[in-house]
DNA sequence: ACCTGAACACCGTTCAAGT
DNA sequence: ACCTGAACACCGTTCAAGT
């Protein structure tokens, strides 16, 4: 019941654990590792995700990372799995249309746990299960649309790529900067539109803070998703 | 007429400049600088764009960069910027839908010029005028159909997210990975999916070779963006 | 005006060695 | 099985100094 770690520390440093925010540093493990670098990028951006940064946090040397990671891209990837793991396939009831929809509202739910980190989804898609069960789900709908292989897969991609886009290109959502900064980014585009003249450019005024900012989160997301499935609607209807 | 930069070359290296493959390593100027790191992006990926690194392709230690531009986020900007200025604003006849489809293609094809910096097109968006130019156009078609600032602007902004993905998640366009392994990825996604029980994956196997590739580009293009504008048109139906 | 030298605080990774 | 020490080749950036 001795608590782990607070035996055999060299006399190096302070206390070298969790000396970052938020960071209980708890034991490590690989399942940790990508937990806490998932955290990571949430909190400051992929960028943040290093290997020595993550080990000061667990206190520990660098080096100790390559036991339970191959190396950095091997961690990327487990992280971008990870992801799909959150991933629950929609059950298969109503319009084919809705299901579709549904499968996309279901992706957006799994990639918006980890805004930081939706750019690793994508090589992931075809490799993790939870993917690749929503993705013959989702073919099969297109597929049974009557969609050709060729079809069905660019818009299923087009999916995915729907998903990962609201979540990433979000206004008010530049994970990778913190507060202070962020901030001064949005004033600066509002402020290069307001120095425009109003007489050309009405509309890119009116439009600035909706622009710039998201007020009602669900509803930006449903608009999003909207937009798809009204594509893959039109796109059904103009195939007679 | 005496070739520039061969008088009073100090006697370091053998030569210093043009050592990487395809670098005429020019006059070092801010535009230079910016042209080729555009260069290196699409080759290598964005991840290859260093102070450092470019600075070994010009020939010149890195804090000679630093006298044309601030800093690296500056540089990055500027490769922003640049992207859109290959930006046309299309003639505006047609109809209103048409009209919002030439704006996607004019912004896909200024994409596609710089695959490997897509990415840096986003923050600058508002603040490039030709950038400007082509969303004030764009939002005044989507008010002028009738739909509300909101909505301009949401569809607006996912006109550029569908142009950037269109470029960005093109099977067959990883950027930052040479041939070697880039190769090795697409087998590697071919291999988890072929493995896969036919009977439980039917069309999940049956369209791996197009998930995975890309035969004709134009026309992947082109599907992309008749999903957009199909549902640009169906919501605006809708609206009824 | 334009560039260098030296220095600082980072980064991923390998390899041999410790327990 | 799990971690460390030392080393290597990178990275962005600052500051004072050269021409």
């Amino acid at each position: 019941m001795v608590s782990a770690s607070s035996t055999k520390r060299p006399n190096l440093k302070p206390l070298g654990a969790a000396n970052r925010r938020s960071g209980p540093a708890p034991e490590l493990s690989r399942d940790a590792l990508v937990d806490h670098a998932l955290d990571l990028a949430d909190r400051e951006g992929l960028d943040a995700v290093a290997i020595r940064r993550i080990a000061t946090d667990f206190g520990v040397t660098p080096m100790a990372l390559y036991w339970h990671v191959k190396n950095k891209d091997e961690l990327l990837d487990a992280m971008g799995d990870r992801i799909f793991d959150a991933l629950t396939v929609p059950s298969a009831d109503g319009d084919w249309l809705d299901q579709v929809r549904a499968a996309v509202v279901s992706l957006v739910d799994a990639l918006r746990r980890h805004p930081g980190s939706v750019d690793l989804a994508m090589p992931r898609v075809l490799i993790s299960p939870p993917a690749q069960a929503l993705a013959e789900r989702t073919l099969g709908l297109l597929r049974d649309a009557g969609f050709s292989v060729r079809e069905a897969s660019d818009l299923a991609r087009q999916a995915l790529l729907t998903a990962m886009i609201l979540v990433t290109g979000r206004p008010g959502a530049e994970v990778d900067t913190p507060e202070p900064e962020r901030a001064a980014k949005v004033q600066a585009k509002r402020a290069a539109v307001a120095t425009l003249p109003a007489d050309l450019f009405p509309n890119l005024i009116a439009c600035a803070d909706a622009l710039t900012d998201c007020d009602d989160v669900d509803q930006y997301y449903g608009s999003g998703i909207d937009l798809y499935v009204a594509g893959v609607k039109e796109l059904h209807a103009a195939r007679h």
